[in-house]
DNA sequence: TCCTCTTTGCGAACCGGTTCGACAGTAGCG
DNA sequence: CGCTACTGTCGAACCGGTTCGCAAAGAGGA
């Protein structure tokens, strides 16, 4: 493999030479320059990425921590890493994956050896363990999700407490009174997956305030039991005309427990879901549906992130906790109430 | 950050003396030893990456390239990835992953820049144009997935013909005589996803061999035009009794399908698919089914490129195609077909 | 013609590890 | 008691880049 020495051999130059006539930090004459790129493509040069981290104290990498937890839906992680890849790549920087239960020895490794010039964090839990460690390493972070301390990192995270009120108001706009939410597990929840309260507690506020009713369920993470979830609570509330989904099993569950109860959408209930975009195309989801915008998250994570590595956020330039408005993508399944 | 530099001032030994105490390369007092140890310790030292990197000639990084491409099921792909990152992490590696459209260059900055020390290509094609980069490449590489071509690399797959069989007499010795083949899109094929062709020219040759009918379709990649493919092919097929499924979408599909034809399975008709166990779960499709196996898979090529990496393989031991041969799953989806 | 300024290139040092060869000091042995 | 062998440590070189300081050569002005 050609080095650095070898072009400047072949070009006639110094190593120092050859080194500025290819990045262009100082002056170089055009004779000398062409040389040198010739030097390269004939010799197929390409710098040695390990050399050039150790004299620039910079590798042109960002560490991507992505938790698969039991009982979430694994597939909504998937759009979350293509979002912070594709956009790495954009901007020059290449992904260092780890994909390990134990995320916090993953984020030392990298941070300690200095393998990445920055962080991003998938998937935050309100306490999240991850945090402590983050924040004392020398590179910056960025976080997918909302813990409850967000000092010394810039977080991303979809408002979901106004995904909670959206849902409601809309189908209260629409002339429903009673309502039934399915959220995810509760253990999900109790791990620390603080987005499930939020968009909860803001739908039940929001219900309160309007004087209607809303049940708010956990639902399970897989079939079957997913399946018998939904039937369970249509059973239990057989007044409520509108379903309230964030929970993507139970979404992807829902078409066949309404065609075994012979129902329609939104003829006999009126359902709004909360997940991808990419997932209801997947799945075909027919039902109106809060974006969860996975993609535009990851996307402002690294945007934020390549930012503060390139030193463009100033030294002490605040940390940024930036919340994405939610919007209804209205696939057609909701409608007023049937007036009986 | 402390250096090793600092470790040795500490530990009052040169930094030749600290290394060796740290990789145990050469023998050391138990005196010196405990003092680099606990120099460690207290200066909280971790070795640069970079420098190792250059030092060694080894990164310690694997590169994984995963192609995502229209019209295939993105989702699948993510238990691959699983695979290889959990293997690759269990045995002291670490990730990079690149995603990006253009295949070739992303492998080409890996390995010029020497940044790997192996590459995993995912989703590889009958004529994989990442391949012949792969073949100059200084690191060895592992495929998942059967190109035209297999020198110089390593080779994983699950053996698709095997499968292909494998349904077709599962459901001939049930006593069916007339089988409704769906495939992946069409173009997928046409890209080069031979997998698609494997199983359906096995299969149909199955068939032949039994005398028994299969007509062999190709369905959509995503929903709605999945769904109408589906209730198509029951329509003009109408005294087929099995069904085998080569299509995550159409698995997905499948039961809402059957239920706006007020058919179940295996009462009306024998089901089988051939996609992963996660899938299978995370959708509780209750279809009898082919295990893809894409974490054995990524686990078998992630093995066999470390093994090669470190030189256990021979320097020049001859390269590898492994197929893993498919299990079904019963899932009670197929039955001896109605004797009407 | 001489002096100054700018342009252009070179040499050396450095980043932080690893590893080879040399060399004391000690033990073993005759 | 002297020789050899071994153990434990050190210094120096190297991996392949980047960057700082310096100097030679050429341009421009007085």
């Amino acid at each position: 493999m050609a080095t650095i020495g070898d072009v400047a051999r072949v070009a006639g130059v110094s190593r120092s030479t050859a080194s500025y006539a290819l990045s262009g930090k100082r002056t170089i004459s055009a004779d000398v320059r062409r040389r040198v790129e010739t030097a390269v493509r004939d010799l197929g040069y390409t710098p040695n990425a390990g050399a050039r981290a150790l004299a620039t104290a910079q590798t042109r990498v960002i560490g991507l921590l992505a938790q698969f937890l039991e009982d979430e839906f694994a597939p909504a992680m998937l759009q979350y890493m293509l979002g912070v890849s594709n956009t790495a790549r954009e901007l020059g920087y290449d992904i260092l994956l780890a994909t390990e239960a134990d995320g916090r020895n993953a984020l030392r490794r990298m941070t300690d050896s200095r393998m990445v010039d920055g962080i991003v964090l998938l998937n935050v839990a309100e306490h999240d363990d991850r945090l402590p460690i983050l924040r004392e390493a020398p590179q910056p972070g960025a976080l997918v999700g909302l813990p409850a301390d967000c000092t010394g990192v810039d977080v991303f995270d979809l408002d979901f407490e106004d995904a909670g009120r959206l849902m409601v108001d809309h189908l209260h706009r629409l002339g429903h009174r009673e309502l039934v939410l399915v959220s995810q597990p509760e253990h999900v929840v109790e791990r620390g997956g603080a987005y499930v309260w939020r968009l909860q507690n803001a739908a039940i506020e929001a219900a309160r305030t309007r004087g209607i009713t809303l049940h708010a369920e956990f639902g399970s993470a897989h079939q079957p039991e997913v399946g018998r979830d939904l039937h369970g609570l249509l059973d239990a509330y057989p007044r409520a005309t509108g379903l309230l989904i964030n929970n993507e099993a139970a979404a992807a569950a829902l078409p066949t427990v309404l065609h075994e109860r012979r129902l329609t959408a939104p003829a006999d209930l009126s359902v709004v879901g909360r997940y991808s975009d990419e997932f209801a195309r997947t799945f075909s989801l027919p039902y109106s549906s809060i974006e969860s915008a996975p993609d535009r998250l990851g996307r402002m994570a690294v945007r934020e992130l390549v930012r503060r590595i390139e030193g463009q956020a100033g030294a002490d330039e605040p940390h940024v906790v930036r919340f994405v408005t939610p919007e209804l993508v209205d696939r057609g399944s909701t409608a007023a109430p049937r007036g009986d």
